[in-house]
DNA sequence: GGTGATAAGTAGTGAGTCACAACATATCCG
DNA sequence: CGGATATGTTGTGACTCACTACTTATCACC
């Protein structure tokens, strides 16, 4: 161990492509958690006073943070100005789904300054929500000043998506199959896209801005209308995989003993959000509707079918705590609800069934975000190469 | 996407803790890939002529690596002086076993310079296993001239790990629990300890000298005589978890609907070196006589037995492919042998149930390290430091 | 065996990042 | 209002590395 525990940060870094190390460390600070006074970061970075005025400095003139008025704060001393990322600069985040277009406009300080959910008589195909999106930035776009500056589009997709280009491999409840959606955004719009499976950018939203925001090993699920999905983050970067098609829980094989019914199906047919709806007698439901209606039965056919799907789930996770050892596991969509109505139930079954040292350092979270989640995942995709390059 | 794509070198890199980037990128070329020319480093790293001549140079005088008479090239031209990482710089590898205490010399340029497998009459205890590695090192130390220089201890145990100190939480072949082994080898020998899960390091050492070399995401399943462990690799780093106790593949359940006899057991009390000895008649083999009875048998049971194991297994892997989307699944030990001996069977199970993007970016291969494989895995635990910080 | 072409090492200069020290400035507290 | 404290600012120097020009070593051909 070195004597001096503080500073990793780099000292004499590259000119190289504009692109200083330090410059990402202190845009990825103010991005990620928020406005910081130029004192906060001096302590947190480890670099010299100076270096960091000279590194604010640079940032102001790309104009990718902006400097406001020290906060009071009745401290002896100089008061530091604070400095915040600029919410002049945008992401376009773009969420296809079977019965609408969604878009919105994120600020690189991490606020959701628009959003237009464009419902759809069908399922869009590929072209129908390409000119969709253009037609919505297109409105968007007109009603912005032109101080605002847009960084690029990111996109979340309901499937596998090839990570390097945005071309969609599968997007089972799209019915989309290999199609070029990056490219033709790109082409329609003139900007950067950048695609990821929806589940991927949930759980590097949760990571960044919610249920998980200090851990960097993180498991991810997501129960969704139509599926399960997720995403794992390990040392604080999202798995993607070799070709960015991580995360596919929905289809794995677990077996539960406590489902004797369902023992050789994947997991999304035996913990499924419509079971538990057809159980409730509900045909379809809001996450609260859903919430509302469990809290309300009695029925003990109710929560039998709650305790057989979280039976199912539990062998699942418990599965991939032993293998990735995470520090939280974040459950979202139905997922939530099933965990928040039977806590006890379903740590206890993860307890008794996971390995000692690896449960003692992971706990179980109910996702936190709410609505906003894929908005801020995609234009993460976005922000992401904003705060690697620092440009643009 | 850039225009130039070469080059992600950086320029004017840190003076930091005596850790240039530039020197550690070097490094790791000539200690993971062998030696190179200068000229090859030149070309790779898309650093400038001079520049490799300063870092190289710098190198040299840390004694971490050496220059050698240039290759003869045929080639037009100046020859240019080889670089390698030096062979005077040595990590001990240790690994202790229910039947032995092995200990090993790796030199920075991957050879195993010497090896002691010291069997003990029982089940060596934390303190015993100590105290005959000091032994055997003292030993080993003696014999070495004075030109040598030790970089530390890595250690692979076949059980849990805290990473950061190396403190054993759990092996249950050795029955050690809770001891601190990092500590106890620290104090005993003035070296640094590194310990890491033995299976963890066999991924490792197949993804840097293996069947894996070229890959950067990878699953790695290794079957030993007492179960089934991994290793993950993602992004070219593995993944260790909240504290070093990821890859635990053989404590999970998976259903497979192959194996109607054991639906609810974990993974290695299905797919077992032992049930596979005892279909043969054998007590204890090698993998080699293992491998050599398969081949003879032609007893129906024996292929049915095998055919069980790899349906069992196959849900296991497959499981991880949709979730990890890896670009390698290399199978080791038994798992290697079983697999070499029904390839065939094994992929076509895996293809059917795998989803096709994520089964198209992998290839599944046997692992190709032998009984060196631990302590090169171990070795690398100490190397890892030496390249990051280009130093001792 | 000399000569030119080619490839690579070497030396000097300059640019970029950052630490450090000295100084300037803003706030709190008595 | 003045001292204590914390922070911003400026100037200098260290360090890494690119670039240019020059030198050196080999091959190939005559």
């Amino acid at each position: 161990m070195s004597i001096n525990p503080r500073d990793d940060a780099s000292r004499g870094a590259p000119p190289e492509r504009g692109a200083s190390t330090n410059l990402s460390t202190i845009l990825r600070r103010v991005h990620r958690s928020g406005p910081a006074s130029r004192a906060e970061l001096t302590r947190e970075t480890g670099l010299n006073r100076s270096t960091i005025s000279g590194l604010v400095g640079e940032l102001v003139e790309r104009g990718l943070v902006v400097e406001v008025e020290p906060r009071s704060t009745k401290q002896v001393g100089r008061p530091s100005p604070v400095v915040q990322a600029s919410p002049q600069v945008l992401a376009v985040a773009l969420v296809p789904e079977v019965d609408a277009v969604t878009i919105g406009l994120v600020s690189f300080d991490r606020q959701v300054i628009r959003r237009v959910r464009f419902e759809t008589e069908s399922i869009p195909t590929v072209r129908e929500a390409v000119v969709i999106a253009r037609a919505l930035f297109q409105g968007m776009r007109d009603g912005l000043g032109p101080e605002y500056r847009i960084a690029g589009i990111g996109v979340a997709v309901p499937g596998l998506v090839r990570a390097v280009d945005g071309f969609v491999r599968w997007a089972p409840h799209l019915d989309w199959r290999d199609e070029p959606l990056g490219a033709l955004l790109e082409e329609a719009t003139g900007y950067r896209v950048f695609a990821a499976n929806d589940a991927n950018l949930g759980a590097r939203a949760e990571n960044l801005f919610g249920a998980a925001a200090e851990a960097s090993n993180i498991l991810y699920m997501n129960g969704g209308p139509s599926g399960i999905g997720g995403g794992i983050i390990v040392n604080g970067e999202l798995v993607g995989g070799a070709e960015g098609y991580a995360g596919e829980f929905g289809h794995n094989r677990v077996a539960a003993p406590t489902d004797s019914e369902v023992t050789d199906g994947e997991l999304e047919a035996s913990v499924s959000q419509n079971r538990l709806l057809s159980v409730l007698g509900l045909r379809s439901a809001s996450l609260d509707e859903l919430e509302v209606a469990l809290l309300a039965s009695e029925r003990p056919e109710v929560r039998a079918e709650v305790h057989r799907q979280l039976g199912v789930l539990s062998v699942g996770v418990r599965n991939m705590i032993n293998i990735l050892n995470p520090e939280k596991v974040v459950l979202g969509g139905f997922l939530g609800v099933l965990f928040d109505f039977e806590t006890a139930y379903f740590l206890d079954l993860l307890e008794a069934n996971t390995l000692a040292p690896s449960w003692e350092s992971v706990t179980v979270v109910r996702a936190e975000l709410g609505s906003d989640l894929l908005l801020v995942g995609a234009a993460e995709l976005v922000f992401d190469g904003v705060v690697a390059r620092a440009e643009l």
